[in-house]
DNA sequence: CTGAAAGCGCTTACAG
DNA sequence: CTGAAAGCGCTTACAG
């Protein structure tokens, strides 16, 4: 639509090099042609266009997220704060969600080979085959995708070690775990395993619900919970979706929190204001995001970087602990 | 990285051109070359580069979305539905947000005009120049950003007014209005229309705390409510932030709904299961979004397009009325 | 410090 | 039905 390189060229009487020298803030250049070249830019209106820059550049300044879907809380601030990391470092941002569907993540990896984006972080769900990743740079949350692929995760283990603990301190006998099991190597399962050694070492019984559901069946898991386990005086709890559906059972129930059952989660709950109800590990999203973006950009830029970056998880207390 | 559209042609020892109709599943080329080509692509691996067609085209088939925050329920499903309409249609979404810095907004208006993105969906709160959008497809919610700016939005005035009416047939002798005022021409103003008209008409004292504060800032409001207002039995709230803080504080300080006060609240909540704490009106995304999606499509492809839409909000029951 | 030219990887009239 | 060529709007060695 507006004027190109070229007009501002023949405007200002120099060279298409010059002006993209001028452009690109390049050093060696005269104040004189500077100036000459930015009235001209001034009156023409010109903004240069990215399509003939990454062209050339063979670079887009974009990154691209993939989540299974966006209007979940934990995806909403993950991807808020990579908005504003990539913001910071001069990227873009493309938003693409699976909605559980893996033809959409092979269809986003298919943009991405044709270069819609430099890189990218995925969170995924399920298998790909190293080959779809070839030649991209992905960073991962949580889950292994592949020898190159840097993983971005929580102190899992140590978390839930310490929020099983807290239960028992607070005077917990029975405590249940309820997750949904990761079906790939992911960091994630280490919070069962936490919950399993820290409840044979304190030789309290063993109450899983683990399964692998898809998306919008997680109530399923609480109807096992209570049908498998009459009682329990303690849960923890793995994901703020199934926090959130349990804490909202118990209360339809008339099950008494913290009274009759303790509970803790793993994101348990984004508060808006002070008022938490759940009590919650709560991951550090705005730091894994920066910590993400800047693997990304030197994974683009071909650098070495570290596999498994690892963060600490903030205990907060809410309601649902005495 | 790859191979180009160039190794493919030599390989299959086709032109480019021809190439390029064969990816382009262009009609009028032989079975034999298409087959021949195909086969060179396969065995090269070769994946067509979008920067290329990109310049060529002067089309980008990406759509961006400005929004002030995308972890906020309202906007993470807003831009999750504008995900999936685009990538139906064949688009990428590119993801901005303003963080309530007009810089920011005015920064994401310059990308657009490099050509990052063929459109984008603006929700903004801050006024801009009519020139800053000059050349941009661009389609609104709520607010009306200029003559040439579609706006796709609900129908304020009604939805409020029956639920105002509603508070009243629910035995409501003083009703509340609590909202963040529009700075700008909105749509959203005729909420606080139709509650002055519902009330003035059946003799009710009017209760408004309507202002514009920054994001974060709703708190203020809330203190500023029951400091003015000692006594009211109703409240109309407008917009999901202010419903959750109003909630919790009645929660917190032992006030009970829906005895002492009932409330319905515009975008009052997004439920995952079937609870719903907060009776709400709500605003019908998923084919808003579409709307919004086929709106911008039409602009970037230069067809007229009405200048208003508007979609019926569907009223939810939850425990804050009786 | 600056210009002319090649090149990035496509699409698309234009001939044939 | 297909090829050669121009062009999209930039960047970047290469000379000078």
């Amino acid at each position: 639509m507006g004027a190109t390189i070229k007009e501002v060229a023949a405007k200002s009487g120099v060279g298409i090099g010059t002006v993209s020298r001028v452009l690109n803030n390049s050093p060696q250049i005269s104040e004189a042609t500077r100036k000459k070249v930015l009235k001209a830019i001034k009156e023409l209106d010109y903004v240069p266009n990215v399509a003939g820059k990454r062209l050339s550049q063979k670079k887009s300044y974009v990154i691209a997220v993939l989540v299974p879907v966006i209007d979940h809380p934990f995806f909403a601030r993950l991807v808020s704060n990579l908005e504003i990391e990539a913001d910071k470092k001069g990227y873009s941002l493309l938003l693409a969600t699976s909605q559980h569907r893996i033809e959409k993540e092979h269809e986003i990896l298919r943009r991405l080979q044709q270069g819609e984006a430099d890189g990218a972080l995925f969170v995924t769900h399920y298998e790909h085959l190293e080959e779809e990743f070839k030649g991209l740079a992905i960073v991962s949350i949580d889950r292994h995708l592949g020898k190159d692929i840097p993983v971005v995760t929580t102190d899992n283990y140590e978390a839930t070690k310490k929020a099983i603990e807290y239960l028992i301190e607070k005077g917990c006998k029975k405590i249940a775990y309820l997750g949904t099991k990761p079906n790939q190597v992911s960091e994630v399962s280490l919070r069962a395993k936490a919950y399993e050694d820290v409840c044979k070492e304190h030789n309290l019984p063993l109450m899983i619900v683990n399964q692998n559901v898809g998306h919008g069946e997680e109530k399923k898991l609480i109807d096992e919970l209570f049908n498998s386990y009459k009682e329990f005086d303690g849960v923890f709890v793995s994901g703020c979706t199934l926090a959130t559906l349990l804490y909202n059972r118990m209360k339809l129930t008339g099950i008494k929190t913290p009274e009759d059952i303790q509970m803790v989660s793993y994101d348990g709950e984004f508060s808006l204001d002070d008022v938490h109800h759940i009590s919650t590990l709560e991951q550090p999203l705005d730091v894994m995001a920066k910590k993400c973006v800047e693997l990304l950009i030197d994974k683009i830029n071909g650098k070495e970087v570290e596999s498994l970056s690892k963060f600490n998880c903030r205990f907060i207390k809410g309601e649902t602990t005495k």
